[in-house]
DNA sequence: GTCTTGACGGAAACCGGTTTCAATGTTATA
DNA sequence: TATAACATTGAAACCGGTTTCCGTCAAGAC
C-alpha cells in the first residue's frame, strides 16, 4: 500500500504538479494555502515519505551526518553518543557511525575513504587523537566539522569544538578535599604531553595557592591515564613509610583511580578513612566500584548534544533562523522539511543555547558555502563534582 | 582537485562511455582487458570514488545498513557494535545507527519512520524486547533483518537470529562449581517471562542431575536481571540462619551478580571464601569489580560480527557466491564493487563461515527478491566459563 | 482601461550514477 | 563464404526527487 509510491505518483492523486509537491513537502514559502492543503491531504491519506537517497542526489545534501569515534569500549564514548542519538532522533538526520581503531596505522586512509564517499554532510569527530592533523585538512577543504576532546585546542584553532573546562575540574576536585580539612593532598597527573593533564594539575595548584599551600613536589606522581600506571603510582605512594603518606590524593583521571582502589584493596589500606581519593571523568562504573568513587563529572552526553547541535546549525544554516536569507535573496528556507513537525526541532533547540553561541550563529547565515567561521566557535562545559564514599568518611 | 569528479567526467577523460566507467567499476564480467585498463588508470590517477548517493537512486541499493539499539550504556551494546563495527569497516557498507529508547512508548512509530525513509538496506535489530512482534511485520514485507537476541525464539521464528546456547551456559556455570567440590548450590533465576532465564536454569538442572542432586526449591531465588533485585535476593539468603547458606551461587546474569557483591561486601561476607559465586555474560565491567566475577562469558563482538555478516549475505547474495547467476541469466555480479579490493572481504569471510550457514545461503542465491528463507537462520554460538576469584578461594 | 508587478504553479533540466537496448566488430558454425 | 552467435561498448532511458525557467493570472499603479 504505502509501499512505493513516488512523489509522481501523489502529484497525480492530488491533481498537481511533481513541483508543486515538492515544495509543499519543503515548506515552501509563496505557496496557497489551498494548494499545500490539497498536497497535503494525499500525503497524509498515502502515509507518503519522500526517499531520502533521491532527495540527497538531487538537493546535493544527504541527510546524514557521520560520528567518528574511537572503539565503544573506551569509557566515555556510549555515553557522548547518547546524548548525540537523542538530539539527532529529533531531527530528519541520521547519524553514520564510524567506530575507529585509532591503534590502526592506517587509519587516516579510513578517514579518507569515508570522505570521499560523500555521503556524510558534516561530521563529528569524538576523541581523534593523533588524527586531529589529518581532519583538519578536510575542515579547511569545506567539511563541516566538530570535534569532542579533552585537550582545550590552541586560541586560533579554526575547527568548532566542544569540551570541559580542566582547570576549574581539578580546582573543584581539590578544593572539595580542602573543605573537608586534608592538608597534605597528593596529585597524580596524566600524560604531560596532554594539556588537559597540564590544566587539571594547575587546577589542583590554585585551590591548594587559595588555601594558602604551596604544591609539595614529593606528593606529585606521574601517570598514563590507564588502571596499570593507577597502580603503579599506589604502589609507590603506599611503600612510603606512613608519615609521608597524603591525607588525600586527587587522581587525574577515573581509570587510575581504580588502580588506587585495586592496590588498596590488596593492602588493606581503607578508603578513605586510610586515605581519601578523587577521581575525574564520572565514568559510568565509577559509582559502581568499591568503595564508590567521588569525581569530577564531565557531562558527556550533554557535550555529544551539544556537538550535534552545533554540527547540524553548519550543515544547515536555515534551520536554525528560518527565513533570514529567504527574504533577502528568495532561496527558500528547507526548515521543518519533509515530515518532522513544523517549526523544526533544531530551531527550538537553538533557542536554548548559550548567548554566546547564538550570537555566533548569526555569522553562519552571512557566511556563504562553503561552511567557515573567521573565528571558530570552542564550547566549554562545565564539570560538576559528584560525592561518593572514597573521600568522605562514613 | 579529486572533489567533485563525475563518473561523466572519467568517462571523458579515459576518452570511453559513461556506461563503460559504471561496468568496469562494477567488475562487470564482459569487459576487455584494454578498457578495464585505461578506466583503471584514470579512476587511480584521479582517485576517483563513485557518488553513494547517485549509485543509491540508480541501483535500488544503497550501501547502508542500519542498526537498531537499545541504549549504548546498556552492558553488551558497545561489544556487539565493536563486532558489527569491526566486520562492516572492511567492506563498502556503512552503518546507520539508530539508538532507540525502548522506554519510550512511541518506540514502534519511531521505528516505522526509520524505515518508512527507505534509507537503510538492511536492518540489524539487537534486544528489540517487546519490538519483536512489529519488527516481524517489516521482514515479512521483505526487509533484509537480523536479530541477535537472549531469548531463543521459537523453531519457526522466520527471521535469521544470533545468540548463544543459554542452556549449555548454565551448565557449564554449574558444572564449574560441581567441579569445585561445592553441593548446595542455589540459582538466582532472571525473570520468568524471559526464556534465556528458563534455559539457564534448565542448564543448571542437568548439571545437578549429572551429578547426582536433585534442584533445592529452598535454593532457588528469583530475581529482575538487574542490580537492584540481585541486592534483594542477597539479603534474602544471607537473612537466614548460617546453616541454610548455600555453598555456592549461579548467578543468571552479571549485573544480579554485583548486587550480591555490594551486600556481602555490607555484611561482611567474604567471596569466595563464605559463598562462592558465578554470574552469566562476562560485561566489561565483570573483571574490575571486587572481586573478579567467575562468569559465563557471551561473545558479544563475535555475535556482532556473525549477524551483520549474515545480513549483508541478504542484503546482497551477489558478494557471497559471485557470478553463479550471473552466468545463468546474464545478471551481473556487483561483487568487489566499487573501490573495495578485488575479490571482495565478504566472499572470504563467508568462506570461513559455518557449513550450515554457507549450505543455506545457497538458496538464498536461488530465492528472487525480496529475499526470504522457507527454513530461517538461527545461530547460536558457545558460551565460554572465565574462572576468576569469585568462585575459586585463592 | 492598459501596463506593471508579483504570486503562483507547471514543464523541463538536472543531480550522478545503473541498466536496458541496440549497434558494432569478431569468431564460430554450416 | 555466408551467417548465426557472441563479445564488447555506446546511447539513451531511468531512479525520485529539487530547482530553474517561464507562462498565467490577479491586484495595484497610472
Amino acid at each position: 500500500m504505502d509501499e512505493k509510491l513516488t512523489i509522481q505518483d501523489i502529484a497525480r492523486l492530488a491533481g498537481v504538479s511533481k513541483s508543486s509537491v515538492s515544495r509543499v513537502l519543503n515548506n515552501y514559502p509563496a505557496i496557497s494555502q489551498e494548494l499545500r492543503e490539497r498536497v497535503m491531504r494525499v500525503v497524509r491519506e498515502y502515509n507518503f515519505v519522500p526517499n531520502v537517497t533521491a532527495r540527497g542526489l538531487a538537493g546535493g545534501k544527504t541527510r546524514l551526518v557521520g560520528v567518528l569515534t574511537p572503539p565503544l569500549t573506551w569509557p566515555a564514548i556510549p555515553e557522548i553518543l547518547r546524548g548525540v542519538a537523542e538530539y539527532i532522533e529529533r531531527t530528519s538526520y541520521e547519524m553514520v557511525l564510524y567506530s575507529i581503531n585509532f591503534e590502526n596505522p592506517t587509519h587516516t586512509d579510513v578517514v579518507d575513504r569515508i570522505l570521499s564517499l560523500r555521503m556524510v554532510s558534516g561530521l563529528l569527530a569524538i576523541l581523534p587523537c593523533d588524527l586531529t592533523p589529518h581532519l583538519l585538512r578536510h575542515f579547511e577543504r569545506g567539511l563541516p566539522m566538530v570535534m569532542i576532546n579533552d585537550q582545550e585546542p590552541p586560541e586560533h584553532f579554526p575547527c568548532p569544538w566542544v569540551g570541559v573546562d580542566n582547570r576549574t575540574g581539578g580546582y573543584q576536585a581539590t578544593r572539595h578535599l580542602l573543605d573537608l580539612g586534608y592538608r597534605r593532598i597528593a596529585h597524580v597527573m596524566g600524560p604531560k604531553r596532554y594539556y588537559c593533564a597540564q590544566e587539571r594539575y594547575e587546577g589542583y595548584c590554585q585551590a591548594l595557592h587559595e588555601a594558602g599551600l604551596a604544591p609539595d613536589p614529593e606528593l606529585l606522581l606521574q601517570g598514563e591515564f590507564d588502571p596499570a600506571s593507577g597502580r603503579r603510582c599506589a604502589r609507590e605512594l603506599f611503600a612510603r613509610e606512613r608519615t609521608r603518606w597524603p591525607e588525600a590524593i586527587f587522581v587525574a583521571n577515573d581509570q587510575m583511580a581504580y588502580g588506587f582502589l585495586e592496590v588498596a584493596e590488596e593492602q588493606g589500606i581503607q578508603i578513605p578513612q586510610d586515605v581519601a581519593l578523587v577521581g575525574f571523568d564520572d565514568n559510568l562504573v565509577s559509582s559502581h566500584v568499591r568503595p564508590p568513587l567521588t569525581t569530577v563529572r564531565q557531562p558527556f552526553s550533554q557535550m555529544g548534544a551539544k556537538a550535534i547541535e552545533l554540527l547540524l546549525m553548519m550543515v544547515d544554516p536555515d534551520h536554525v533562523l528560518p527565513r533570514t536569507r529567504a527574504s533577502q535573496d528568495g532561496k527558500h528556507s528547507q526548515a521543518g522539511a519533509g515530515m518532522t513537525p513544523a517549526g523544526g526541532p533544531l530551531a527550538t533547540a537553538a533557542a536554548g543555547s548559550d548567548h554566546q553561541l547564538g550570537a555566533r550563529a548569526g555569522a553562519v547565515l552571512e557566511a556563504s558555502a562553503p561552511y567557515r567561521l573567521d573565528g571558530a566557535i570552542h564550547i566549554q562545559l562545565d564539570t560538576s563534582l559528584v560525592v561518593r564514599a572514597s573521600s568522605v568518611p562514613a
